[in-house]
DNA sequence: CCGGAGGGTTTCATTGAGTGAAAAGCATTG
DNA sequence: CAATGCTTTTCACTCAATGAAACCCTCCGG
């Protein structure tokens, strides 16, 4: 019941894509952005008492605490009997709006019946995954069925550079209507495991990318072909049946 | 496109159940609560402009503006290319580690198995509902496989008040062992909706509802009772196997 | 081609809201 | 019961958030 392990450190706190801003740029709001910091290590740890909440936003105890109980009181976090603060009710249910509407909901729901399909033609595990900043995020997920399987992944992020996701996600629009190209990677994040990677289109650019993700000794050879040829055809189709909604 | 209507108004802004502080009283964070508040109303809304955004939040638009691309920087929200804000990729990392981990994850795993039995038995939807301050927010179903049925509250929150969710996540915990009551109401919300619901129960108290929602003219009589002895029975062995996870 | 309306964006002087060091509580533990 | 670790309260200082006003668009209708 500790799960740790799958917060991958935030980006540059200004988010600004690439320039060297002075870094405390021009008043930001410094309250929001640690209550914000507080809510998300919070939430992506599981569970955290006061004290490791502040230390893991870099914020003292004194503040941290005001801003935590700001959480509490508005119901995004709750507080048990052992003064642990996790997700609350008001936050689970923004959380499910934001399933319902939006253009994630909207991709989530195009993409589902080609991650089921990637599932069963390959035999290992399929995600969605979309670009935030600087990293990729795994959004949905259709498991393989294999005893031996990759999982867990749905809500992880991963750093763009350097990941077969990262290619994908950053590969130029290709006009539609040209076949995308599989990406192919070992090891990136974990060794052992490989990932073959393609883009979801639509008309301003790329918006998401499927993985089929599994040990590196069985996707090779064949299997990697199918994989490889399975992930382009799901992915151009996936990017039809989104434009169409 | 614009769902709008699913949103009930926030509680009290101070959040302390009932006592008539000063209003402005002793230092809160208010940039803080302003952007947790756009948040809210741009994801709870599916999209929203900036004035819409400032005005719902009864902000002025220049400051909305700043922490709108706080919230944006970040990437909770994104600004598609008409200029409308909506739910970002970094809030749905956030959100789908909230149901991986956290309380509420194990409570709707938990209760997964009775909503689709719930479903079977009574032929109506059956919803999962959890305290919220003075609402209640529905945060998991099964959905009845009838033309006619009660679908789309996942998400949506209700006042306790005069509801049988309510009176059911009121309802004192009576000891472990004795069997909770249904509680049984006719158009709280929506006239012509009738809810049959029983409260789970945990060492601690209650900690959430099962209710079985359908047109009140379908849930009479015979199939009235049905419903009342299996939402009390599911809710029960909800309870147990909560207990022992 | 112009004028005006309805957004969005920037500026900047003002001040009160957020800050955090320190001290005081409150459990747990040896 | 002294020691340790976490939480909570206090309070004086000041920097960070604020919003009215001015500016800048783009989109319309005449």
């Amino acid at each position: 019941m500790k799960p740790s392990g799958l917060r991958s450190d935030r980006m540059a706190p200004d988010g600004a894509p690439s320039d060297g801003e002075p870094s405390s740029a021009l008043h930001k709001s410094r309250s929001a952005e640690r209550v914000l910091a507080l809510l998300d290590t919070v939430i992506t740890s599981g569970a955290a008492t006061l004290t490791d909440a502040a230390a893991e936003a870099g914020i003292p105890t004194s503040t941290a605490l005001r801003h935590l109980r700001l959480l509490t009181n508005r119901g995004y976090l709750v507080r048990d009997d052992r003064g642990r603060y996790s997700v609350g009710p008001a936050f689970v249910r923004i959380a499910l709006a934001s399933f319902q509407w939006g253009p994630y909901a909207r991709l989530m729901a195009a993409a589902q019946p080609g991650l089921q399909r990637l599932a069963e033609v390959t035999g290992e595990s399929a995600y969605l995954a979309v670009r935030d900043g600087q990293e990729a995020v795994y959004i949905a997920t259709v498991e393989s069925r294999r005893a031996i399987r990759h999982v867990g992944w749905v809500g992880k992020s991963v750093p763009l550079e350097g990941t077969a996701v990262g290619e994908a996600l950053l590969s130029e629009a290709s006009a539609l209507g040209v076949r995308p190209k599989a990406v192919i990677n070992t090891g990136a994040i974990e060794p052992d495991v490989t990932a073959v990677v393609a883009p979801i289109h639509e008309s301003s650019g790329v918006i998401g990318a499927l993985s089929v993700l599994g040990p590196a000794e069985r996707i090779v050879g064949r299997r990697l072909e199918v994989a490889r040829a399975a992930v382009v055809d799901v992915a151009v189709s996936t990017s039809t049946s989104f434009g169409r909604v």
